[in-house]
DNA sequence: AATCCATGTGAGGTTTCCTTACATGGTCGT
DNA sequence: ACGACCATGTAAGGAAACCTCACATGGATT
């Protein structure tokens, strides 16, 4: 829903997100170099982070703390991003799906009228 | 609940403020001058917003539009005030009435417990 | 002992934000 | 019509926050 759009929204220095996270901005910096977040740039290079981005940094500070190496967490979020898309994959066809059946049931819909009388009025 | 705290999480810049209301700094920065908003300031003077600024400057930006000014608003915000802390003392009696009644059982319950024996153990 | 990994630290430069002060175009009462 | 006021624009000068790049460091691994 829009819950999604407000968490994705990149609205948050890297100050607050060192506050928010307990990490060092050398640390935020060095896990984007390793492509495990894309904050958004302003127009003047600045970084700016989504709550999304926060959970991220969350998870990896804590596989860090639980002893994984970098290499582990890549693999971990590759695997997380697969399982996501495939995931949309189906959603897309689900969403295909429901289009088809929708426009099916229209068609009824307009069959269904103009045997029952005028409507025309009603197609625009 | 939690999401209050959220809300009134002081993390928004005033550069993201001014995209997400549409209004300028000058513009955000005069209606604190007139008390509607108290940004939080860093150690270093910049001002912090939270979501709810977010929500007064859109209403206060709401009102300018319909043709009330700065003193109108401020009475209009004066009263929201108001109804509100009238609000939170009912709920103090509230919470007061329901610590005493609260109070009240557990001393019910503990005679209960003596006469009905030695429940000691429970009580630490 | 040499290497690597995650992070610390410092320098030098740019962007963003601050306050202060003055300018400006409507609106209103007289 | 005129001056006053109100909400906002704008510019200057300075400070804070952020940027990249480079080198340092301590602990684990080989």
């Amino acid at each position: 829903m829009g819950s999604e759009i407000r968490r994705s929204m990149p609205v948050l220095p890297i100050s607050i997100v060192m506050q928010l996270t307990d990490l060092t901005a050398r640390q935020i910096r060095y896990y984007e170099e390793h492509n495990l977040i894309q904050p958004h740039r302003t127009e003047g290079n600045r970084r700016m982070f989504s709550l999304n981005d926060i959970d991220v940094l969350l998870e990896i500070k804590e596989m860090l703390e639980r002893g994984t190496n970098m290499a582990g967490i890549k693999k971990v979020f590759e695997r997380k991003k697969q399982l996501a898309s495939e995931q949309q994959e189906i959603s897309d066809r689900d969403l295909r799906r429901i289009m088809r059946e929708e426009m099916r049931q229209a068609r009824n819909m307009q069959k269904t009228s103009i045997r029952q009388g005028n409507f025309s009025r009603f197609n625009q």
